[in-house]
DNA sequence: GCCATGTTTCGGCCGTGGCCGAAATGTCTG
DNA sequence: CAGACATTTCGGCCACGGCCGAAACATGGC
């Protein structure tokens, strides 16, 4: 069975630690240098050189230079649905420990999964455009409805442009809250649309995403997100 | 990282050519016993006991001991979706050779994939009932309309009974045709009514599927496949 | 040019884990 | 109860691959 073994030699390559912790590093979509992925999986970087060939050879990353720094990221949405897909699959398992942090509350809050929003404020989000009728939700993807596409576009957000193939809005099974939130471009456009209004801001080396002031006040206001969303569902 | 720890370990799990052929074997959605495995796997006996022992130890599978058979299944559709997402991945990755053998090409033809029918046949079946408005495909998921329940409720499926979480339909991406066929409950649904009906058969040793002689004329009539609907797409 | 910083290549050490042969356990058959 | 068959346990061999230190390459700043 040669599929057999091509699904083994991709599997391999994240069944390794450190690989694992950059791969799982760059589902914040962000693009990152080596140094920083080496950080991340708590390697050296001369090993962390190694990782990341090895993965660009895969294809599982691409490479980008950019004067002395060379920034990674993952090369296809496709990938991200294979980590993600693990995350589920690891997450269910048998009592692999769960030690919750602090730094694990923020990501349980709102993060970046690739390049949508997950956590608690992800699923905000598509309860209040499922609750006013903007999208309706069936099994693993979504529709967005033309109040919907109203709604966006005031909101500044035009999807109508892009030629893409890729699913306009499909859901994400989220990890630590076991529930489906928005991806695909719909998911997409989502959080640069908030990245650019400053409601959420990234933090570094983490894919947690902070709530800004005017966040707070703007989603309140434009999704009716009362001041408790954040509480455990 | 504990996450990514945790994904790294299901993954080298996965990342094993041997482990992975049992897993794609599983894939077919039948239960196979270990000497079953072994031989799908291609090492001894005493091996392939070790690889399951580890593979059921993490629940990627479960076992039903039968008399003196053991019977191994995945253990859940969260497991058969990671394999999903490593084929998409693995078949699109850099020339990982391809040969297209006869046995591949019957692969291609029709076969099960977990639960469900993928290859030309899925993808005619999904075609079939989006044209009669029988269901309505929209990025990633599909809506069952009215009109399409009655259609499958005189057909011999009925949906509405279980009261199970699984999505009724999305769908899953084909590896060998790049295109979605039916997956989720109604999949399943689909392709159990059709193994009753004997309109398709399972081979041994094998997930492809052989479309009987009823099922040519069935087929045709209840979904208007024509007599080219396995040419290549 | 020189130095600092980011990244890769090389060489060698070492542990994990896959593999099989032999033998033990379990289960159905006569 | 013996004998076939399915599966697991044990023991030991061996290789692949991860890790790091040292050193070589780049690139940008001065």
């Amino acid at each position: 069975m040669a599929s057999g073994n091509t699904i083994a030699a991709v599997a391999a390559l994240i069944g390794d630690p450190a690989r694992a912790n950059m791969l799982s590093a760059l589902m914040g979509g962000q693009a990152l240098t080596a140094g920083e992925l080496a950080h991340h999986a708590g390697v050296t970087a001369q090993t962390t050189s190694g990782h990341l060939a090895r993965l660009a050879d895969a294809e599982l990353v691409v490479l980008e230079k950019q004067g002395r720094h060379r920034y990674y990221r993952l090369a296809s949405p496709e990938v991200a649905r294979v980590i993600e897909a693990l995350s589920v699959v690891a997450s269910e398992g048998p009592k692999r420990h769960h030690p919750v942090g602090p730094r694990d509350e923020a990501l349980r809050r709102a993060r970046t999964c690739y390049d949508h929003i997950a956590g608690r404020l992800g699923l905000a989000l598509v309860d209040s455009l499922q609750e006013s009728g903007h999208v309706v939700l069936a099994d693993g993807a979504g529709i967005l409805t033309p109040a919907g596409t109203r709604f966006l576009a005031d909101f500044g957000i035009d999807l109508g442009s892009s030629p893409s193939k890729r699913p306009l809005c499909r859901t994400c099974l989220d990890w630590s809250e076991r529930r489906p939130h928005l991806a695909g471009r719909l998911g997409a456009a989502l959080l640069t649309r908030l990245l650019d209004l400053k409601w959420v801001a990234r933090t570094p080396d983490s894919r947690a995403l902070r709530i800004t002031k005017a966040g707070e006040s703007g989603l309140a206001r434009t999704f009716g997100l009362s001041q408790d969303w954040h509480s455990r569902s």
